[in-house]
RNA sequence: GCGGGCGUAGUUCAGUGGUAGAACGGAAGCCUUCCAAGCUUCACACGAGGGUUCGAUUCCCUUCGCCCGCUCCA
């Protein structure tokens, strides 16, 4: 059902976006490009402030994640491991009499739409030949376009990750558990770019890479594996404080990690960490939706995923997905580059030598079965892949292992158009002159907002008050963006500012400048979701408005 | 890529086979002692290309883009 309302309330949204400058066509001028879209003056601020967020949250407030920023296009050789090559690429069949569009591989188990009886191979509508559909973006590396220059736009930004994952291992001292963050472009070639930015050919990403030890090494080290309901419960960090969390991590941890955590509490973790971001940025719970694939529905290197949806006025549609998948991307890379992609951990070799032999014997059959499995999956022979898992789960001895991953895999974009439907309000009310007249506030949380204060003289043709309120404006610059305005009336000026989502005005006025002298040297700080006004002292706006958008 | 709808200032809309207005918004100025006040002035559009025509924003074709379905999962 298309509900036109909401379809209303896109257009409203994408009209104000434009107007006030968050987000234009990409190349407009030239009649637009499907599928880009660029950020103007607000929407750049916007979209920065989300991703220092996240930065900050997952790597700088954290002892176990650290950054990369790897390039956009990479070796071949990468989209080869990660599978994209081929699995980005299905070939596809058009019925020109139906009009359907079907996998080619599977017009035999596919019903006709016009007549169900028949499978599309047999109907008698009107075939195009089966055509690829890779949704990667091709490019040649050098002066020359041949076969063996072919390179590729990044599909997603992990698997640099997954590549580099050793040299971040050595250089970052880190040990596993630890985790590696990464934002950046990527580059997917969709058959239909739809709602507005929310499927980009050309979008950003947030992934963290986060590595684990596999069950059975935790298992080796702590005798046994928590429950993902022994991790979660007992384990609760009670706040000091039931302030409002103003101050250091907008996002307080609720669970404590634990060494004897397998995938399973790892990725319920992961869970909640990425729900209590959503909700520190103004993303109340109620807007989102967790939905836990089904078996049939996981990828089949996935042990689970979590898909993050956000209610989006077109529907309910995903913002995050926190997958669980095995030791998948790393063996896929060690073996297509022949470089070894395992680590080593002392404290599983000390373990492992303590343990009964049923105890060890137990782990490496059940690690030794694990890698088989996977070695088979991807075509490696019964014989040869026995002889690798042998190889593999001999490693555990030495302390050695390939470990395991969750990935919670963000799109910044879609966030960013999370954050203003969510933020979207109108206020209906009537002017001086009884006219009605609907005026929108974007009530973003100040943390994300674009601009953190707005800062005004009561009137534009009294000198005195200007100069103050420039210094305002300077005293605040350095710490965060703020805005001056002089320009009509206060009342046009605050509407201005409710458009853009600026959590705080601050006026200047009489008082200010000592007309009341208990009152010199104070302003008017406005709030924008109700029109509030307190009066504070400009010494102290600063640390006030600090505490708010921290 | 296929089918359906749409395309006029920044936005929301008028309008005509003789090249276009309005409201709001924006800029400048005057005025204004707290929620889009008022006055004056200014800037800005027929998505692009090709036809038909003496002439096209209007008619035709193509293309691009947007919206709705089929696909997609950051």
């Amino acid at each position: 059902m298309a509900e036109p309302k909401e379809n209303v309330l896109m257009e409203k949204i994408v009209s104000l976006c434009k107007r006030r400058g968050f987000i234009f066509q990409s190349s407009e001028i030239y009649g637009g490009i499907n599928g880009f879209w660029d950020y103007g003056p607000l929407g750049a601020e916007l979209k920065r402030n989300v991703k220092e967020l996240w930065w900050n949250t997952m790597t700088r407030q954290r002892d176990d994640v650290v950054g990369l920023e790897a390039t956009i296009i990479m070796h071949p050789q990468i989209w080869k491991a990660s599978g994209h090559v081929d699995t980005f690429s299905d070939p596809m069949i058009d019925c020109k009499t139906c009009k359907g569009r079907f996998r080619a591989d599977q017009t035999n188990e596919i019903p006709c739409p016009q007549k169900p009886s028949k499978m599309v191979s047999e109907c008698h509508g009107e075939k195009t030949a089966p055509r690829a559909f890779n949704l990667m973006f091709q490019t040649y590396v050098g002066p020359v376009r041949d076969e063996s220059a072919i390179a590729y736009l990044r599909p997603e930004t992990a698997q640099a990750i997954f590549a580099q994952f050793k040299n971040v291992l050595e250089t970052s001292r880190q040990k596993v558990p630890f985790g590696i963050a990464q934002t950046g472009k990527a580059f997917r070639n969709e058959v239909t770019p739809r709602n507005y930015t929310f499927r980009s050919r050309e979008f950003e990403q947030m992934e963290l890479e986060f590595f684990i030890k596999p069950d059975e090494v935790v298992e080796a080290i702590c005798g046994k594996v928590a429950t993902t309901a022994e991790a979660i419960t007992g384990n609760i960090e009670h706040p000091t404080s039931n302030a409002e969390h103003r101050t250091g991590n907008p996002q307080p941890s609720t669970l404590n990690p634990q060494p004897n955590w397998g995938w399973e509490a790892w990725h319920k973790y992961w869970v909640e960490e990425r729900i209590k971001f959503y909700e520190g940025i103004g993303l109340p719970r109620t807007t989102l939706e967790e939905y836990w694939q089904k078996p049939e529905e996981l990828a089949h290197y996935a042990r689970a995923c979590v898909d993050i949806l956000f209610k989006f006025p077109f529907g309910t549609q995903e913002l995050e997905g926190i997958a669980a998948r095995s030791d998948f991307d790393l063996s896929q890379h060690e073996r297509f580059s022949g470089k070894p992609m395992g680590v080593f951990d002392e404290e599983l070799r000390t373990a492992w030598v303590k343990l009964p032999k049923e105890k060890s014997d137990e782990l490496w059959r059940r690690y030794y079965e694990n890698r088989k499995k996977y070695l088979v999956k991807m075509g490696v022979a019964e014989e040869q892949a026995s002889k690798d898992a042998t190889e593999d789960a001999n490693g555990l001895a030495k302390g050695q292992y390939i470990p395991h991953v969750i990935e919670p895999s963000a799109g910044v974009d879609r966030l960013i158009l999370a954050l203003i439907t969510n933020a979207y309000s109108e206020v209906t009310g009537t002017d001086d002159k009884s006219r009605s007249e609907t005026r929108v506030i974007l009530k973003f949380h100040p943390r994300v907002a674009p601009v953190k204060a707005g800062v005004m003289p009561l009137l534009k043709n009294k000198p005195e008050l200007v100069k103050k309120a420039l210094e305002v404006r300077d005293r605040l610059r350095p710490w965060m963006n703020v805005f001056y305005d002089d320009a009509g009336s206060i009342g046009r000026r605050y509407a201005r500012q409710d458009e853009a989502g600026t959590p705080f005005c601050m006026t200047i006025d009489f008082d200010t400048l000592g007309e009341k002298p208990e009152l010199k040297d104070t302003v008017t700080v406005r709030f924008r979701d109700d029109g509030r006004q307190e009066r504070l002292p400009i010494g102290e706006l600063l640390g006030w408005l600090q505490a708010r958008i921290r």
